[in-house]
DNA sequence: TTGAGTATACCGACTAGTGAATATACAAGC
DNA sequence: GCTTGTATATTCACTAGTCGGTATACTCAA
């Protein structure tokens, strides 16, 4: 039984986290992975007991460093939290001009494993997502915006239809058309519209 | 040189829509593709030359359907504008909870194809999103509404958000969430208003 | 007789996953 | 201080099957 903080282990995600995000999970073989980690397939197959189980250990250990690049580029924008919002969008739309960009990838894992719904890497996909909904409602409750869970929803749904507009169109201006709109809802629902 | 309306050619883009869909590109061999069409695969590469120009077919085939579909829940609804809008979403709710339903085909195949931005599936999905909003921008503009074009534009966001988060949650009421948000967002635009 | 359309049979490359052997480390018995 | 036992961790070689694509030959209608 092989230890979950085994240093290998880290290898091997480290390795199928660059090549799934880049290529997709579906035209990575394990065999690629394997090599990139410097490892034989076989040793691979000690730590993971499966391709499927591998693709969910690479999605789960995007969660919070995820989490943690939203939440910085709320923190550091100045202004209230329509200001905030918007720069997550901003960010969002100058990191998706790199040519290495490919869209969010749990979004892109749940669109191709869509014919397997129970799949343990889509359930880690909406577990992330249910973090950043409930992170994004917090702090908005907590500067004192009205009806803060609705609202965080809306943003997820602008957020989530900026990635999949950027991914099919290539052009940055829907993630901006996205931020305007969700900061315009954000200062609807704020005191002190001064 | 095969005919571009071949009876053939249509059985095999028919074939290919069903289980494209249904399992998504990377997961369908060619092989099946002409099986499920009732001819062999010499055949199929008789009418397509490679298995990329048929996912392109078959994204082309499913432009203008999806565009009757949606004018034509938009055209059934009571009201103005914002219930038109808002009874798209519904509707989409409504078909989404079929088992059968795996999302948007445009956005899965992006998805799938992101580590190939120029692949001619994912410029007809660009192409097919774009007639939509187009579409959509000239009803709201027909109807009134002040700044059709950027309220068109998200409108379509929330709509692929809504897609998006559907994929990965399994849950209706996002797409709930995202027809009542472009609902008040036409209403915020629209004239007559008592 | 020509050529569009279809069929059989095949290619080399690649796929996820496995069997059997082995290297390494550390503990217990003497 | 040795030796033996055991669990962890790793490798090589392999299976059985699938992949996209093609060479060749056939049918049938104009």
């Amino acid at each position: 039984m092989p230890e979950a903080s085994s240093p290998t282990r880290k290898r091997i995600v480290d390795a199928a986290t660059k090549l799934f995000y880049a290529e997709g999970i579906g035209r990575v073989s394990v065999d690629a992975i394997a090599e990139k980690a410097g490892l034989t397939k076989r040793t691979l197959y000690y730590h993971f007991k499966s391709k499927d189980d591998l693709i969910a250990a690479y999605l789960d250990a995007r969660d919070q460093p995820n989490l943690k690049q939203m939440a910085g580029w709320f923190d550091a924008a100045e202004g209230g939290a329509d200001r905030k919002v918007e720069a997550i969008f901003t960010n969002l739309a100058r990191v998706a001009r790199h040519p290495k960009w490919k869209g969010c990838g749990f979004l892109r894992t749940a669109a191709e494993l869509a014919s397997m719904p129970g799949h343990p890497a889509v359930k880690a996909g909406s577990r992330h997502k249910t973090n950043f909904e409930k992170w994004l409602a917090a702090e908005l409750s907590a500067r004192g915006v009205t009806a803060p869970h609705m609202l965080a929803r809306e943003i997820v749904l602008l957020m989530d239809g900026a990635f999949s507009s950027m991914l099919i169109h290539h052009n940055p201006d829907y993630i901006g058309a996205a931020g305007h709109a969700a900061a315009t809802l954000v200062r609807a629902r704020s005191q002190n519209k001064d």
